[in-house]
DNA sequence: ACACGTCGGATAACCGGTTCAGGTGGAGGT
DNA sequence: ACCTCCACCTGAACCGGTTATCCGACGTGT
């Protein structure tokens, strides 16, 4: 039950290992039809390289880390996670490299991760997702060496490649677009304040309301849950001078805005417009459906996969802008008032 | 900017290779005072083992392998992939093991990823999901002698170590608890038939029935998606003979159910009760909440992840029955007609 | 003084590939 | 007939660890 190695093929083909070597890697050195015997052979005993063996010659692991810092309940509930993971699979697995994953609790625990990844010369590059200001994580992977790309603002990634969308402009399309509804109390229902995307999102919004003379606008930060996000809607609502629309930082926390809406007997639009960030699937299947500002997720793993790969190879990367967030308009927003 | 070797540390400590590695795995043969120099130089150059170089001499890979074979937007709808990962990873990142994990589109591809892996030594085992009748990723995994854990149903897990929940029994429980309430045309809006707990999910439900001496009751098969989750709910609701309750095989899926119901002005649960499995926390967030069927999936993962490392560690492993999901009623269900 | 056992450590070989410096034989040029 | 060149192939070393074997020094008992 031992698996074949190439001195096994040697020993049926009668040459040496080296010969093997060759042969198996298109490299110049054998006759072609030594070279078609030693495949047939390797082809019957069904050989595959040892990718430790081939490690320790100083080439690559053929593989890329990816560690992921959310409870498992939120990680859940985040369809851009696992759409992320396929996309950059999908780059991956055509140049035959494999992806590691790592779930961890914390950021010096992922510091710790990438160390012992790179120290082991399992992996030869990570993607760092949930990108913080000041992020730990940038500085160690500096330190190490470490070819990394960011999925994140290029503000904060110092010398590491960003792969990133203006989530501001898709903001201020939507504020604009809420305005021009002839909204003029606008909230958002936002993620966690630690996060970059968040915060320049923040920025946006709070900038394009002003710009657009609207007054009394409000973020409400919360952990992108279900539950928070219900509580913010509660607490907006319920407050004097309730808005009449809402932007929320995933489609969870829309969904849950627009229960407690329809609890406390407002109407959707009429009363309040919801709009929510990420188009998941499950914007489409809730009355009324959400408007959402949607993203091609899958292709932006693949971007990042690709950036990383390119850097990999020693190409010099320098950062890559994927397409900006799309609104699309759907039964959840309308002018307010309007019945 | 090299890593450091043993050789390195070997040179700095004025002793050979061999003690080093003694030194550092806590083997007899060194002194403890040389042993002590050994390890705070290691410290102190930040030395890692090279995790190439320790497979090379037969040692174990540390890294199991998931493939999971889902189209990128169904896999984001579903938290079970991620939750499962996520207790995975918690069993596995305490012992240092490695997760790779690849999205295939298909179950030759999947076989042709565990022959990679295991050749190249890659992996020390594999996690099975999404199990079918007559799956032939079982014999392939059987013929490779690949270390293998499968969550799902014993009967067709050949001589690979199963880890499932008797999905039967909590049918059983649902339906009779639907009975009780009323019910007597109950329908049920299942996943893929392909997969054997849709399968086994089925024969439960219509045995159920029967028994209880429901009539009616009809099974319709879709891919999980809001989309066939809504359409199936119109069929359903449309014909003739409505049901009073529907059972559906995921939250996404009850949520569009639920959407559609309110479409067609059905009062939920006065009209028509419903019943969501894999209870997620989406399940809570809509208006009437819904009554669901959970499961600890985190921990399903860890259980699996545990069995298989007990596997590579050559103890011999039986079959692992993890909890029986429970039903947690809320408001989606009721006595049919009573408003 | 000698045989014996034990401890600490070194040397060499090995895992499965890759790389580099030769070494052979035949073809071609002069 | 001799030299050169090239295509083809091999031996040896190497990557960074682990393992088997062996050796010398020291302590002990008699």
């Amino acid at each position: 039950m031992k698996r074949p190695t190439i001195a096994d093929i040697a020993r049926r083909a009668g040459v040496s290992k080296v010969a093997v070597s060759y042969a198996l890697n298109d490299r110049p050195g054998v006759s072609e039809a030594r070279r078609d015997t030693i495949k047939a052979i390797a082809k019957e005993i069904g050989w595959q390289p040892n990718s430790a063996a081939r490690a320790l010659n100083g080439a690559r692991a053929r593989a890329v880390g990816l560690t992921v810092c959310r409870p498992a309940r939120v990680l859940g509930m985040e369809p851009f996670f696992m759409e992320l993971i396929s996309g950059i699979e999908s780059e991956l697995s055509a140049r035959s490299y494999a992806l590691l994953l790592q779930v961890v609790t914390g950021h010096a625990q992922e510091a710790e991760v990438y160390r012992r990844w790179w120290g082991e010369g399992r992996v030869d590059g990570v993607i760092l997702v949930d990108l913080h200001f000041d992020d730990p994580r940038v500085p160690a992977i500096e330190a190490l060496g470490l070819p990394a790309v960011v999925i994140g603002h290029p503000s904060e990634t110092g010398s590491l490649a960003p792969v990133w969308s203006d989530d501001g402009a898709a903001m201020r399309e939507t504020v604009e677009y809420l305005a021009a509804l002839g909204h003029r109390r606008i909230a958002r229902v936002a993620g966690l304040p630690a996060l970059v995307h968040t915060v320049l999102r923040d920025r946006a919004f709070t900038a394009a309301c002003d710009e657009l003379g609207l007054t009394g606008h409000s973020v409400v930060h919360t952990d992108y849950t279900g539950e928070e996000g219900a509580r913010a809607t509660r607490r907006l609502v319920s407050a004097a001078n309730r808005p009449t629309a809402i932007v929320y930082d995933n489609d969870i926390m829309a969904v849950a805005g627009l229960s407690v809406a329809q609890e406390m007997r407002l109407e959707v639009p009429a009363d309040l417009s919801l709009v929510a960030w990420d188009d998941s699937p499950l914007s489409q299947v809730v009355r009324p459906a959400l408007t959402a500002l949607g993203r091609d997720i899958p292709h932006y793993g693949a971007q990042a996969a690709r950036s990383l790969l390119a850097l990999i190879a020693g190409e010099h990367v320098t950062g890559v802008r994927t397409e900006t967030a799309r609104l699309t308009p759907r039964g959840s927003t309308g002018a307010p008032g309007h019945r």
